[in-house]
DNA sequence: CAACAATGTAGACTATGACAACAATGATGT
DNA sequence: ACATCATTGTTGTCATAGTCTACATTGTTG
């Protein structure tokens, strides 16, 4: 009867895979380790087999998560043309929809307490987050930003999208409002970048 | 010897204070109903009286998290002077300062799913958001800001010092440079705020 | 093809949240 | 004063979770 082979062939990618749906479906918390491994058909045991504990598999999780924002990121820049604002524009809404469509897996991302592996999870951040910065380095050479290092630089803007992205998902701002208010926000952010030295 | 009468007397507070302490210290996964019990002094069952499931304690614990807010965003107003950027530095920092000491509590706040309390917990949240809401409107009087229903002006503003908050506590930024970053974001918000229409 | 590494299974242990039955205390009405 | 009732705590139980250990199966390699 086809019995399913003792070796899943491939339990960790399907763990992951599972994982992913459930945290955008009902939340880290309600991720069970126990669970996933009936979902996936493989007795409770096994997962560990591939992380030692819950948190690995959640650091795992992140990891995903950040190479997804990245390409997802990448995606809209270069479906963007040339023209620095409407790479900004589209790379904006390609953070906020990620960040609104699988909030609880970006909280995850931004969760601070990753063991041991944050290592390879800060250089799976900086992949992503890569994107951003070369489009600061251009908004830079074409003279809408201020000079200096991108990464400063960016600071306040990355803030201000990040934290739409919240006001979104803590449901103080409606999904429709959405794309005007990062359009706002980054209009705000231009006309307030190239002016004079900072204050004082 | 004095043995620990049957009735707490205030274990409603008691459960809560400790609560907060242990959410600070550890988070909110850490949280759990019954280790809160045996530090309290009582027995595994008596939380239930005052907090049907865990959710409610948590949604209790958000409702206590935005009285506070709303109180140290008070205090930082009206410590200020009458001077409007330096009520809106100060306000600022007050909130980012609560953001980053109490992270997971914040993150309770705005964490989206409360069951049933939502009303009460709703009506808490805009207590504490008046703060700003009216510092909003001063600068509008003063004109160092767009005129227009101060919840939608405020927003970007918002936004920005939530996001710097995010980017603090999820280690993307050092604490120190936090006041930096909060200064800078403001002056680039006030400049970006006063000039011609929205784009387009 | 024999030894070994990798992967999965089964069972145990402890902790948790939720629930129900019961006990002690405090409040209220007469 | 005191009987009654609501409040508040206690104790025991259940299902589920995470983690660990011993064991079984399969794939790989010399």
């Amino acid at each position: 009867m086809a019995e399913r082979p003792y070796h899943h062939g491939n339990l960790r990618t399907a763990l992951l895979a599972q994982a992913e749906r459930t945290v955008r479906e009902r939340g880290v918390q309600a991720l069970s380790l126990r669970e996933l491994a009936r979902e996936v058909g493989v007795s409770h045991g096994a997962p560990r087999r591939h992380f030692p504990d819950r948190q690995a598999l959640l650091d795992a999780l992140a990891h995903e998560g950040f190479a997804r924002l990245g390409a997802e990121l990448r995606a809209a820049v270069d479906g963007a043309g040339e023209d620095f604002q409407a790479r900004l524009q589209a790379t904006a809404a390609a953070y906020v929809r990620f960040a609104t469509r699988d909030a609880a897996l970006l909280e995850l991302m931004f969760a601070g307490k990753h063991g041991e592996q944050s290592g390879a999870l800060n250089e799976a951040a900086e992949r992503a987050f890569a994107v951003m910065l070369e489009l600061i380095e251009q908004g830079q050479a074409e003279g809408a930003l201020e000079r200096g290092e991108p990464e400063r630089v960016g600071l306040v803007l990355f803030a201000t999208i990040q934290g739409i992205a919240a006001l979104v998902t803590g449901g103080m701002v409606d999904a429709e409002r959405l794309d005007e208010l990062v359009a706002d926000a980054i209009a705000h952010f231009l006309r307030g970048s190239r002016v004079g030295a900072t204050s004082a």
